[in-house]
DNA sequence: CTTCCACAGGAACCAGCGGACC
DNA sequence: GGTCCGCTGGTTCCTGTGGAAG
């Protein structure tokens, strides 16, 4: 079948696509290479890490001389840099062991996205070779099998855990205490760890053994200052944009935005990239203060929307309680929300879920920000959670408006305020 | 000071699923 | 083909608790 026969476009609508394909193709006026901006992105230079580069440096060296590196924590908040300069080590390490004929073998996992500890070990495992199936083995297995590949293969094993305390939040440190253990009884090589956590508290859910085990150095990664994030910004914006695109205001309000939100070095970026490409598609010349304002608003809002469609029906039930909740100014306590929930679950005809999962599921969009939710005590009224929209109600109504079960409850036009 | 509300949130468990192993 | 595994997304049962009211 040929791509005509699939796809038959009209004359005109063909011509509005070529065009489209064409301009993408051609020559930007605004990137010189956008890749540059993206967060998996590590720089040869990081400005003002030098003094964590070197601490990391310092702790992994022995792998040089083919013994096994300290094990480390880093902690900082996101976009400080924990990954980037990680990243950024590790390169540098495998290279110089390469070079020195002691080859050794990194691993990086990023624990939140691998999502469980079968997974993160079944990814350490891919990366010093050792083969497992993506389930169906019992975690205690593919631990095995990955400390049986890491005694035969006799080279110093790196692994960095990235967003740890996910892992730990949602499944224990068992997995921690058993790689902490892996070492006993190794003559030299053997495995050292690297975990990196957002979470400054973090150190209270590990149990005391893995934690002195795990913490034999630190490293702290401050949150960047606007005046650092601006100096990130003008050497990255030097290589991702043409010569002259972006102004000077441009890029000191990107870093004055992140640095309002705790110095976020990753939203500093995102806002100049989305900034660009905002600038491109009008195909402006310059990249400017009001694309910038302009690229905030749309990260929040794809990020939002991203959320909301991507939840799990009862949890969009929840959702959409809250917000007719908030129209009745009613007090949004859980049992209110709760009750709320169940007559929307009976209009659209499924099952509610018990109040137990209904609390669980609030917790979960209130970590999520799509709702606000605090413990508090009412006295003799008794202890239950204010429960607020964490997004605008006006976001909401748009995105489900467009959903084919929910846009019921969304007719009317909202009260103002 | 005691009582007591309206939940919070932990623990144990379950069903259904896709999959590995022998 | 039977038995094991982990994950997801639930349920049931339970104990814990901040602070206004009495």
């Amino acid at each position: 079948m040929s791509l005509h026969e699939v796809l038959p476009i009209p004359g005109s609508k063909e011509t509005i696509v070529d065009e489209i394909f064409e301009r993408f193709l051609g020559a930007s006026r605004i990137f010189r290479n956008r890749d540059v901006l993206r967060h998996d992105y590590v720089p040869d230079h990081l400005p003002h890490r030098e003094e964590q580069i070197s601490r990391l440096a310092v702790i992994l060296s022995p792998v040089l001389k083919g013994s096994r590196g300290s094990n480390a924590f880093i902690y900082g908040k996101t976009g400080t840099g924990k990954t980037a300069v990680s990243r950024f080590v590790l390169k540098k390490l495998v290279q110089k062991c390469d070079e020195v004929g002691r080859p050794i073998h990194a691993c990086y996992v990023n624990c939140r996205i691998a999502g469980t500890a079968y997974r993160v070990l079944a990814s350490l495992c891919e990366s010093i070779g050792v083969y497992v199936p993506f389930t169906g083995l019992a975690t205690g297995e593919v631990f095995h099998r990955f400390r049986r590949g890491v005694l035969a293969s006799k080279r110093p094993v790196i692994v960095v855990l990235d967003e740890i305390d996910a892992l730990v939040k949602a499944h224990g440190d068992d997995v921690l205490y058993e790689l902490t253990r892996i070492n006993e009884g190794v003559a030299g090589g053997g495995v050292a760890i690297v975990g990196i956590s957002n979470d400054l508290r973090f150190k209270e859910y590990l149990d005391p053994k893995v934690l002195s085990s795990l913490s034999e150095e630190e490293v702290v990664f401050r949150p960047y200052t606007a005046n650092e994030l601006y100096d990130i910004l003008t050497e990255r914006a030097s290589a991702a944009f043409l010569d002259g695109v972006v102004s000077d205001a441009a890029i000191r309000l990107c870093a004055a935005l992140a640095a309002s939100e705790h110095g976020d070095a990753r939203r500093a970026l995102d806002l100049l990239r989305v900034a660009g490409e905002i600038a491109e598609r009008e195909e402006a010349n310059r990249v400017t203060e009001d694309h910038v304002r302009r690229a905030q608003e749309k990260i929040e809002y794809e990020r939002v929307v991203e959320v909301l469609k991507t939840l799990p029906f009862h949890a969009k039930l929840v959702v959409c309680s809250v917000y007719l909740l908030e129209g009745l100014e009613k007090p949004t306590a859980t049992g209110n929300v709760y009750e709320v929930y169940k007559r929307v679950c009976s209009e659209v005809g499924v099952d509610p879920l018990t109040q137990r999962r209904i609390s669980g599921i609030i917790n979960e969009l209130d970590a999520v920000g799509v709702l606000n939710a605090r413990v508090i005590s009412m006295g003799r009224y008794g202890r239950t959670k204010h429960i607020g929209l964490g997004i605008p109600k006006l976001y909401i109504r748009r995105v489900f408006l467009e959903d084919e079960v929910l846009s019921r409850f969304f007719g009317e036009e909202p009260s103002p305020g």
